[in-house]
DNA sequence: TGTTTTATGCAACATTGTTTCATTTAGCAA
DNA sequence: TTGCTAAATGAAACAATGTTGCATAAAACA
């Protein structure tokens, strides 16, 4: 069963206001990764400024990740597991559609181990998959 | 041995300009890929949308790819293999380093295939790793 | 309830990217 | 070489995106 926005505030630490709330709701109903802008249009109206740093601090605490999809636009997605204030776990592939723009986690598709350049150290990888959704073909 | 600026456009067609052959003399040198403001900084004095004009042309017609590293920046790197007006064949990874920021086309890890999730049709797939550059370390 | 800390909203600013149009230049043929 | 045509450039204006500082409002807690 998945968390509910005020859930995860509270494991998160995080003081539950009005905004945050509301962003949390969309994305626990949203089936794809989230651009500002995304988040922007669900809202009546909603100062640009907050939304900003409401995003900064969910990454921050955990509570969302960056998806990298190759396009342009930064988008965000709710973390699955158990990420901390500390790091990230979020080691799966993200699938990113050519025609309707949706960036969507694969949770199943983890990101294999790989070897790293010699001199180089590794952190951390990434995997994006782009063609055509499901939902556009 | 490497291609010079000139051979690059009659290659693709392009006519040879100035700006062009400035430009492509600064991915040739470079050893990482570039964003649009990386390139601004080499010149004295340019017109940023003559660049923003260029890099657009370089990229439909198979000169440069967009190499995704999980930064906010978007950067771009020269195609190294027979990339075409139709096609990008830039199978290969990007290394992102989270100290200098700089990213580095890893030719040798190629991309292997994997198998897109029921009713997905893949077009192609990007692989990020980051951590610290050899450079760095 | 009152106090402290944090979040919000606003203004102003900085950066990044796009569109339109006049001018200049490259390519090509006479 | 000269002139023509198509393409590239440069400038201005605009649009979108992201940041900083500060006053106000709200949450947490004693």
């Amino acid at each position: 069963m998945p968390a509910s926005a005020l859930d995860i505030l509270v494991q998160h630490s995080l003081r539950k206001t009005t905004v945050r709330m509301q962003v949390l709701d969309i994305f626990l109903q949203a089936k794809e990764a989230l651009s500002h802008n995304d988040i922007e249009l669900h809202f009546n109206q909603l100062d640009r400024i907050t939304l900003y740093r409401t995003l900064k601090t969910f990454e921050e605490k955990g509570v969302i990740h960056k998806a990298i999809d190759g396009s342009e636009k930064l988008k965000y997605a709710l973390c699955s597991g158990h990420c901390s204030e500390h790091a990230h776990e979020d080691h799966h592939a993200h699938f990113h559609c050519d025609h309707c723009g949706k960036t969507i986690c694969i949770e199943s598709m983890h990101i294999p181990a790989v070897q790293a350049p010699v001199g180089f150290q590794l952190s951390g990888a990434y995997r994006v998959l782009k063609g055509t959704c499901a939902a556009c073909s």
